[in-house]
RNA sequence: GGCCAGGUAGCCAAGCGGCAAGGCAGCGGUCUGCAAAACCGCUAUUCACCGGUUCAAAUCCGGUCCUGGCCUCCA
């Protein structure tokens, strides 16, 4: 049974989907006027192990990421740089593909695009104004949030006690403060659409919406997001959707905590501002940064410092040094029973029961932990045969699809570094261990390291360290 | 002010009524020519604080303090 936190009924819920075997989820991707942060990238990293805990599960899982490429701030970066909306967009696209393949999240089924789904936003807006849940006001369209009675139950608002005031200057165009924009009209600006409803562009919310009911269906599963998307965004797309359509808009609404650095609240202005791109240029490993945001449970807020992003890359290094020294011991070791299919299907079994509730990923890892454990524990006891290498391997390789940190080394050693260990191995007989360790120091700086075991020579690759 | 999270060892982090998982770091030991990795042992009488309920509380209830988030375009 899988369990999640509903934020609609801030409970946790047994996961059913629409469709069986089908899980049809949409996950708000990024507004692409600037590299992502590490901040952004802990709700991807959430998402990605959402998506593919449920393939795990065995759901063909539908999964749509969208892309929003006209807002306030990439319309103001395009006329900062004097180009076009898709000129400026394209840098800041390809770089969140490029940072999504760095740190191994899985692809969406969809990447929509808000500039190039207009005429489907256009025909929702329509259809909104046609029923009454909309209005025109000096050209733009706003929703009509008095029409939509159970406003306010994603986020739990009381809208009888808040916003009864108007704040912004312009807030006079709307009939209520709280009304929100679907359609932008344009005058001045560069960037515009011509069409049915007018010359504009679109509001923030719109987007989703149109592009989540073309691809997934009026209803779908699950909508995921940060939990600063919770309101008034997400609020904002189930009046919408649901006013248009008249159906339940979205089944369970998962959202992540924010990430923090050092404590305090992400910022530009306190200069606690990473992106992946920063990191890696401070020479931090992927892996280690991907562990790092995967390890927290998602609701917890996460304190981000170097010191555990440095433990995070430490773990990393030792869980692909077991993979490794279970691979070698493919190779040589020839000996004994274990009841080690015992262990593998008990250790999977706690695996997935812990991920099954609500991602619950350090639990999860806790279990692998003490598997490594064991299982070091025999190897050292000379009690593991090569089929039992063989079944901890195809083990491993089956929890990395969930964790994705571990980088098995598939590719034959080449023959320069085999000759130079067996001279090293020759070196050590005739204890010559001046030479022996020059070779050492000479693969080290290659990125092979040598650890000597009664059954011989092994290497491991060594990882990015710091 | 309203609503929502969170406060567990040096750091990270599970547990959410029945002797405090796990990771990283540290210390001592085994193995090693030296290493590395691994293994063995040690490292929270206590879960922000104060009360209460209970045979039993980190876990439930009440209060206090601290941190963070949302309250109209920020994941």
């Amino acid at each position: 049974m899988i369990m999640f936190y509903n934020t609609l009924t801030r409970k946790k819920e047994e996961f059913k989907p629409i469709e069986e075997k089908i899980v049809k989820m949409y996950t708000c991707g990024p507004t692409v006027y600037d590299f992502a942060h590490i901040g952004n990238f802990r709700a991807y990293v959430f998402e990605d192990l959402l998506h593919r805990f449920l393939e795990f599960a065995g759901y063909n899982v539908i999964r749509v990421m969208n892309i929003t490429d006209v807002d306030d701030k990439t319309i103001t970066g395009a006329i900062k740089n004097k180009v076009s909306l898709e000129e400026y967009t394209e840098t800041y696209i390809n770089a969140f593909f490029e940072d999504m393949e760095c740190l191994k999240l899985k692809k969406a089924t969809y990447f929509p695009r808000a500039t190039q789904h207009i005429p489907e936003m256009v025909s929702l807006i329509k259809i909104l104004l046609e029923k009454g849940n909309a209005y025109f006001k000096d050209g733009s369209v706003y929703f009509r949030i008095s029409t939509f009675p159970s406003y306010g139950k994603l986020s739990h608002y009381d809208f009888n006690k808040i916003l009864t005031s108007s704040t912004d200057s312009d807030e006079y165009e709307k009939e209520e403060a709280r009304d929100f924009a679907l359609w932008k009209a344009v005058k001045d600006e560069p960037f515009y659409w011509d069409t049915e409803i007018g010359r504009g562009r679109p509001g923030w919310h719109i987007e989703c919406s149109a592009m989540s009911m073309k691809y997934l269906g009026e209803t779908f599963d699950i909508h995921t997001g940060g939990v600063d998307n919770i309101f008034p965004h997400h609020e904002n797309e189930i009046a919408q959707s649901e006013a248009a359509t008249g159906k339940k808009f979205v089944n369970y609404w998962l959202h992540c905590a924010h990430l923090l650095v050092n404590g305090e609240k992400m910022s530009k202005s306190k200069g606690n501002f990473y992106t992946l791109r920063d990191l890696l240029k401070k020479n931090y490993d992927p892996a280690g940064i991907r562990y790092l945001l995967l390890t927290t449970h998602y609701r917890d807020p996460l304190n981000f410092t170097e010191q555990s992003l440095k433990q995070a890359e430490k773990t990393v290094n030792n869980l692909n040094a077991f993979y490794q020294r279970v691979s070698f011991g493919i190779q040589t070791q020839t000996s004994c029973e274990t009841n080690i299919e015992k262990k593998i299907c008990k250790t999977f079994e706690n695996f997935f029961d812990a991920l099954a509730d609500d991602l619950n990923i350090s639990a999860a890892m806790g279990e692998i932990f003490k598997f490594i454990h064991d299982v070091n524990e025999s190897f050292d006891l000379g009690k593991m045969s090569s089929k039992d290498s063989e079944k901890i391997i195809s083990f491993l390789d089956k929890i990395n699809e969930i964790i994705a940190v571990i980088e098995p080394i598939k590719e034959p050693l080449p023959d320069e570094i085999a000759s130079l260990i067996k001279k090293r191995e020759q070196a050590r007989k005739e204890k010559n261990y001046a030479v022996a360790d020059s070779i050492r120091n000479q693969l080290s700086e290659k990125g092979i390291l040598l650890e000597d075991t009664p059954y011989g020579t092994r290497w491991i690759r060594k990882q990015k360290t710091t």
